[in-house]
DNA sequence: GGATTGACTTTACCAGGTTCAGTCTTGTAC
DNA sequence: GTACAAGACTGAACCTGGTAAAGTCAATCC
């Protein structure tokens, strides 16, 4: 996960920087978890880390990205994962396969163990949270839409109306997987069916993709 | 528009009360309109409605609120226009009748005219705006859903996957003519393609759904 | 050794939003 | 007509996220 192994003698200040930003993030994760994303202020998080105010904010833009730091790995992830695909592959296909991989492995992204349910819990009581989360996620869409339209098959309007259909069947399979963990149904269950829709939706939006 | 021509002797307060509501609101928009939301401040949109800071905020829960005073409105028309659909037709066929109508008589929710073009071009200046409006389109979508499920074929999830659907073609349909007509495309062409395409990906839609 | 860079700090400030303790208006009951 | 209750509105203080400016201190470069 870390940066570079072969490091020689070099910069001890961006690991510095680096290792700050992770203590921030982690005590503010850790305090989120604890007593709700609202109910912690920002000059609290910044003691916890043993930093100013102002720090937090140079390292984060916004309260909301201390919870949601890896993000920018995610987003990268769905990137590559699109672009490396089999030749002759669709951007859909690619997409489905990678959510299902996701969801077999339970990985953090898409998949689903009991104990991520705190994160998702805490989403779930934050507006701010909430808003957050549906950014990001309109920033992945238009990165979909980008890759779609790299294709070169549509125009743009429809690469974005495919990729806004991919993103409701990803978020709606999310969503209802997410609130049966915290209703504590059976993990292995819940991924099943999970899996099930994923699969069947995603071969309806790549019909509907083809018929509008 | 208004209430009651048959109140007796009844509320002037409440009357008052809405027009004060309708002040700020007016005052509001016009600021926005001028200097951009983020540049208008709350106390100076008090101020020039001759109100206190308390009182705006009695009567619009957020500042965005101001600028989407008539969505309440909107939703109450969504929902009437669905609950008092022909017997025997979906959820789906009167969304796409009433999406095509409101293109054809230039409705100022769906519909488009050179002089909306302000308050898009608002819209598309603030981000606050632009998290308000999509946080209004999940509600809408929510209603959508609820009415879908309503109508007794399908699961929760696949009533919400089938609002998302359709709100994601009609956001894509929207976003993509608002586009055209800041960038001084031709009213009529830009409608005609409009509606067309909300034909076919609304068709696409109620396929799709029944796939899935 | 001296200059430069860049992470971090302190202080002060802004704007949205809330709380509270009222005042002033209006409809109602006697 | 007077008393009273409800509720729209007010003023001021306060909290929080977020920004600006100016400067401190350690690591790096030459």
């Amino acid at each position: 996960m870390d940066a570079s192994p072969d490091t020689p003698t070099a910069d001890r200040r961006e690991r510095k920087k680096a290792a700050t930003r992770q203590r921030i993030a982690d005590v503010a994760t850790m305090m989120f978890g604890e007593r709700g994303f609202d109910a912690v202020t920002v000059n609290e998080i910044a003691e916890a880390a043993d930093v100013s105010k102002v720090t937090v904010f140079n390292h984060f833009a916004r309260k909301e990205d201390m919870f949601f730091d890896r993000m920018p790995q995610a987003r990268e992830l769905l990137a590559q994962t699109i672009k490396t695909r089999p030749k002759g592959r669709t951007v859909v296909w690619a997409v489905r396969r990678m959510v299902q991989t996701h969801i077999k492995e339970q990985h953090p992204l898409l998949g689903l163990r009991e104990r991520y349910s705190g994160f998702w819990q805490v989403v779930a009581d934050s507006r701010a949270l909430q808003v957050r989360a549906r950014e990001l996620g309109d920033e992945i869409e238009a990165l979909l839409a980008e890759l779609i339209l790299a294709e070169g098959q549509v125009d743009e309007r429809h690469a974005r109306l495919t990729a806004g259909w991919i993103m409701t069947a990803i978020r709606t399979g999310l969503l209802t997987a997410v609130a049966r963990v915290m209703a504590d149904d059976p993990i292995e269950a819940i991924n099943k069916d999970y899996a099930a829709f994923m699969k069947r939706s995603l071969i309806a939006v790549e019909f509907a993709a083809k018929l509008a």
